[in-house]
DNA sequence: TGCTAAGCGGAACAATGCTCCGTATAGTTA
DNA sequence: TAACTATACGGAGCATTGTTCCGCTTAGCA
């Protein structure tokens, strides 16, 4: 199957000629040196630093930004890629090594949490459905997603967990509770999830919905 | 006792002389339009509506909006406030008249997430922790984490749900999971929260929580 | 050494929250 | 009724931020 291979990506396809004429060497090393300040940056100021603190600290212009990350979110995506990937490769590997399957749900979902909670306004950009972050938004979603409906539909098979969880809703739902002021010392992203994932595993009960 | 007294606000504090001098006609007319402008455009539009669009749909200047509202977030509140104080109202009478204290949190809740489901934006204002929306975020938390705690702190008592649960916690919780796209009809913000509040009632149990 | 396409920097544009200040007027007083 | 002043108003303007544009520079090649 055409699956992730992800990693090292030396020259976008070097392979297929014509396609990708393989950059300049200037170029390149500007992409390498935006990767690294954006990272930097990110660490220090939160997912939200500004674009020209970015091409400020990597000693480039916006103009250069902006062609190698047609926007905000590409240059997001491309500095938390291998993050996301890793956590994309943990869900089958989970699923393989843990007891039961709902053990590996909440390990992988501890995991994805800690991501988060650590990468200060990227939950926050990973929800925020404007049209800026829409791409980052969608390449979390898609690569993420089918890795959760895996470990759902593995719990569920062993009546771990209710039947009629939607993997998708419950991906965007541990990105929503991982957002919003991180750094309050009076909520506890965590915790809010492991309820979560309780409720999952509750069996369901008549809610008195009254709408 | 000092209570609420919301809903009219003839001259806000008539009693108390010299501090309050009452406002100029004109004023008091522009605070009314401003005030249903405001509740049509965010009906229309959302939450996140530019200023400049209300003041324009209340045929007002720029500075007329902010000599009434500091700030967005207190046009914000002054529109919903009636709507908050309603569900802060309700908690003590659902915890009253509900058969047992869980079956009113869960009451609550519902009520709560429909008030932010239905105004679009809302919950993400709530949640971003900018400066900007610094009063808005104070004024729902404070107003409501009382309530919560009340509801929370009763299915305790009565062993409904578990013992550690923080009310601030859990409030944010539900705002979070109400946030983002709501009008993406992949996600079901009540089913989510309907899965926090079942978490709420699980018996906690080992967590592998690797951290 | 010279040429050209690829790349670069940063000014400029648009959107948006908010401030400032000159002008208009409600309410009062003579 | 006329004059006066505190109050209120309108909207231009400022600061921030994502993004685009374009003239200048330079890597890579002949």
């Amino acid at each position: 199957m055409p699956a992730s291979q992800h990693g090292e990506v030396p020259a976008s396809g070097a392979d297929i000629e014509s396609a990708v004429p393989r950059k300049r060497a200037d170029a390149r090393r500007n992409e390498q040196t935006l990767l690294a300040a954006a990272a930097a940056v990110f660490v220090t100021d939160g997912v939200d630093a500004p674009v020209r603190d970015i091409a400020k600290a990597a000693g480039v212009g916006m103009g250069t930004i902006y062609r190698h990350f047609p926007t905000r979110a590409d240059l997001i995506i491309a500095v938390y890629r291998h993050q996301v990937e890793a956590c994309a490769d943990a869900g089958p590997a989970l699923l393989a090594s843990s007891a039961t399957p709902y053990a590996a749900l909440r390990q992988w979902v501890d995991m994805f949490v800690d991501f988060l909670v650590t990468k200060h306004g990227l939950a926050g950009t990973l929800q925020s459905g404007d049209t800026r972050s829409g791409p980052l938004h969608a390449y979390f979603l898609d690569r993420l997603r089918p890795v959760v409906a895996a470990l759902v539909e593995a719990a569920a098979a062993a009546g771990q967990i209710r039947g009629d969880v939607d993997p998708f809703g419950f991906l965007y739902a541990v990105g929503n509770l991982c957002a919003g002021d991180t750094s309050n010392p009076h909520y506890d992203a965590r915790a809010m999830v492991h309820l979560l994932v309780a409720g999952l595993a509750a069996r369901p009960q008549a809610q008195p919905a009254g709408g």
